[in-house]
DNA sequence: ATGGTTGCTTAGCAA
């Protein structure tokens, strides 16, 4: 099974990339995010075309994510689920071929002591009893999309630019230890061990062209999955040419069924 | 050189 994470930024001015890479990879599942539409604008019959089920949470200009299968998706649940007001859609979850998928676009925080800062503080904060509510026994858990956290100094290709920024400071690397200690495993990093390894690169400064970007899209999976997992890697081709997403798609292959 | 780009929506926000 070949799985996949992509931030679009936006969906509808990528879906002609997204239908050209669909079929070139021809990824199982893709966990979608920044698909910017409401789910009425969701492009269901090019996805249907392409030979793609689609499970969507989006909302208007902001945010909005989705998971796309090959094969049926089993109940779909949206949102953090919890008693929180939240209107910003970034989180969805789909059964599919006996896997539990989410795909999650945590908040990008701005800047450090920020409300925006404070508001993905306290949604990854939600996250936690989230898993813990969406775990199951004998289910495996797969969870991945755009954390907007860059685990470790290897994962950004300028630290002294980026320490102690949102994206990558102590606290946010505590956030990915303690998914760590929950179970879930980064599964790009296990296949993968060398620095220059990113997925976003900002669209200014010619930041893609001189390769400094950071590792802030990831796939995380229970042990047992994480153990099934034959590759991953980062497309950084789909980076390139016209109109990209300022993200490339992160892909894993595992040993399932 | 105190900016730089893109997308959505139309002047300003979000990333």
């Amino acid at each position: 099974m070949k799985v996949a994470t992509w931030n679009l930024n936006s969906i509808r001015a990528r879906q002609e990339r997204l239908l050209s890479w669909l079929s070139l990879q021809t990824p199982d599942v893709v966990c979608l995010q920044e698909t910017k539409v409401t789910d009425e604008q969701f492009p269901f019959e090019a996805m249907n075309e392409q030979g793609y089920h689609a499970a969507v949470h989006g909302q208007k200009t902001y945010n909005g994510v989705a998971i796309l299968s090959r094969e049926p998706i089993d109940d779909v649940r949206v949102g953090l689920s919890d008693s929180i007001d939240d209107p910003q859609a970034r989180c969805i979850s789909a059964q599919i071929q006996g896997i539990r998928f989410i795909s999650v676009y945590v908040p990008n925080g701005h800047i450090v002591e920020s409300d925006k800062y404070n508001y993905k503080r306290d949604w990854l904060e939600r996250l936690f009893p989230y898993l813990e509510r969406t775990r199951q026994p004998d289910t495996p858990l797969l969870i991945s999309g755009d954390f907007n956290i860059a685990p470790d100094v290897e994962d950004v290709a300028e630290p002294d630019v980026w320490r102690d920024s949102v994206l990558f400071n102590p606290d946010m690397t505590k956030v990915m230890m303690r998914l760590s200690d929950w179970g879930l495993e980064d599964v790009v990093r296990k296949h993968n061990s060398g620095p220059e390894l990113y997925s976003w690169w900002d669209y200014r400064q010619l930041a893609f062209p001189r390769n400094k970007g950071l590792r802030i899209d990831h796939i995380f999976a229970t042990s047992e999955l994480a153990s099934l997992s034959i590759s991953a890697s980062v497309d950084r081709d789909e980076r390139k040419g016209a109109k990209p997403s300022d993200h490339a798609p992160v892909v894993a292959e595992f040993n399932w069924p």
